[in-house]
DNA sequence: CCTAGAACCTGCGAGC
DNA sequence: TGCTCGCAGGTTCTAG
């Protein structure tokens, strides 16, 4: 489940593995991999080949790979599932393996694109003056960004008729949080889920921020460790950061704070993990 | 315009 | 054994 911890580690990896080698030809093995460049898979491939990949960007959870002289750049998403990955020319294919680009140089590696549940995909797009693809303008700093603005953020969360998980999760106002890191920060901070944002003091706002960037900040000290191999390392299912949840998963385990057990809540589709001691419910949730 | 909730997708494990 | 069902969840679409 990559968040933000673990697609800057994939960024780093392309850094060191991608960046700058020039793209001999791309093979599309599945188009549901591909299907956010409209104009389908052998336009991709035809102007990605032959051209020089840039240094690697993030924004929140979304990479991407400058393709030099075009004004372009290939936008990656991970989803649920999604892997980048370097490997030998001569490893065999990944049984869910969507995307192959082979490159010009005679390193005998190739990226692939490896996705179970297709959530995730590349596709290519033209990009804003300051290297930014214009499909994710939209997407706000994430808050290890030094441009992150901490009091635009809380008077956004003033403005809003929503809850504080929720809007951890808006990408639009705060990018890279997923549902774990949510949960973990909202535990650290002694909040609970369903608190209305409308109410949040500017103080309480600022000490969350606190705890979303200390515990990533965390994971990524984990994680970072441990892409020096041929692998880009990005597989959310391997759970490196596993064993030092507080929250997420942790149904019925006793709070690492008051030993209280730990409660879950379906919630939006997916689970909300929390204390119900440290993070009392708000009085007008239902 | 804003917010809430469903849909998308596949593998795995639990329960019958 | 083999089936169904719930669950995992980031993003996008739709309904209200």
């Amino acid at each position: 489940m990559p968040e933000l911890p673990e697609v800057e580690v994939v960024r780093r990896g392309l850094d060191r593995w991608v960046a700058h080698r020039t793209v001999a030809d791309v093979e599309v093995l599945h188009p549901r991999a591909i299907r956010r460049h409209l104009a389908g898979p052998e336009d991709f491939a035809q102007r990605l080949g032959g051209h020089r990949m840039g240094d690697p960007g993030r924004r929140g959870k979304y990479l991407w790979l400058p393709v030099e002289d075009t004004g372009a750049a290939v936008l990656a998403h991970l989803g649920m599932s999604g892997q980048l990955l370097v490997q030998p020319h001569e490893a065999p294919d990944e049984k869910h393996l969507r995307i192959r680009v082979r490159f010009t140089d005679a390193l005998d590696t190739e990226l692939r694109f490896v996705d179970q549940r297709t959530f995730g995909g590349l596709s290519l797009h033209d990009t804003t003056p300051d290297g930014l693809p214009d499909v994710i303008e939209h997407i706000a700093r994430d808050p290890l960004d030094p441009l992150f603005d901490d009091e635009a953020f809380h008077q956004a969360l003033r403005r809003k008729r929503t809850t504080i998980k929720r809007a951890l999760l808006d990408q639009s106002l705060i990018s890279g949080v997923g549902n774990i890191y949510a949960d973990e920060a909202l535990w650290r901070a002694r909040i609970h889920y369903e608190r209305p944002t409308v109410g949040f003091t500017r103080p309480r706002t600022f000490e969350l921020l606190g705890h979303v960037r200390d515990v990533m900040n965390a994971a990524l000290a984990v994680g970072g460790t441990s892409f020096d191999s041929l692998y880009v390392n990005v597989n959310g299912e391997s759970g490196y950061f596993d064993r030092s949840l507080d929250a997420y998963g942790r149904e019925g385990l006793p709070c690492r704070r008051c030993a209280t057990p730990m409660r879950r809540r379906a919630w939006m589709n997916r689970s909300s993990y929390f204390c119900p001691r440290c993070q009392r419910a708000p009085r007008t949730s239902s």
